[in-house]
DNA sequence: ATCCGGAAGA
DNA sequence: TCTTCCGGAT
């Protein structure tokens, strides 16, 4: 996949804040769309925790809209910059806490799942720590890295020792997962497209057929 | 017109 | 386990 995508230099943010921010808004969003809210923010001057913890709700959630459940969004928002101000003191405060405890921690903090717990980890304070998404979910299944469904923590575990715990490596493996997801392992699979069905257990089966099981082509 | 996707709550 | 929250992609 690397050979095929090259570096994906994620994760695209300026600051350790921004990603946090980023990971929030990501939940259950395409990443384009992520960064129109992110703009938006920072057109506001908002991309600061101080500032995201003061204001309004509602006028958060106006600013964030492109990002999909504003309303959801607004108060996690504010929720986690709330707990890390009232438990830390400071984003630089809460990055560098212990990483086990960070992660429950993490979890506590309603609005945090484990993949947001998990993407916060890794590219904000480059812990190793690798986050399960749909994407990996399909792709293990299809590969056949996994013949069956596993629950969250077993899929990341499974990962975070295969690869070690090298953060850049957990992170370009994680982004690499996420571009071939969106290209190519979609819910209706391009195998057509794809760089490495030759090790694919979907794709010697032959259930990876290009155009269509049914009917209607793009 | 349908599909897509994390987390929470029922 | 099923539903809700949402805008944008398809």
């Amino acid at each position: 996949m690397l050979a095929h995508y090259g570096p994906q230099h994620w994760w695209p943010a300026e600051t350790p804040f921004e990603v946090i921010v980023g990971a929030v808004l990501t939940q259950a969003t395409a990443w384009r769309n992520v960064e129109r809210a992110i703009n938006r923010l920072k057109q506001a001057g908002l991309l600061d925790p101080e500032r995201l913890a003061d204001i309004e709700p509602a006028v958060l959630a106006g600013i964030i809209r492109p990002a999909g459940y504003p309303q959801v969004k607004a108060s996690r928002l504010r929720a986690l910059v709330g707990a890390i101000r009232r438990d830390f003191g400071s984003v630089e405060a809460c990055l560098r806490f212990e990483p086990a405890r960070l992660r429950a921690w993490l979890l506590s903090v309603p609005g945090i799942g484990p993949e947001t717990a998990d993407s916060i980890l890794l590219y904000a304070a480059g812990r190793p720590y690798f986050p399960v998404d749909a994407y990996t979910r399909r792709l293990f299944l299809r590969y056949g890295v996994l013949s069956a469904p596993r629950p969250y923590e077993g899929i990341r575990r499974l990962v975070e020792e295969a690869l070690g715990p090298d953060p850049a490596v957990l992170g370009e493996f994680h982004a690499l997962i996420v571009a071939h997801g969106k290209a190519v392992c979609r819910k209706r699979p391009r195998c057509g497209a794809c760089p490495v069905r030759a090790g694919c257990k979907f794709w010697a089966e032959g259930v990876g057929f290009e155009p269509t099981m049914g009917l209607s082509t793009p």
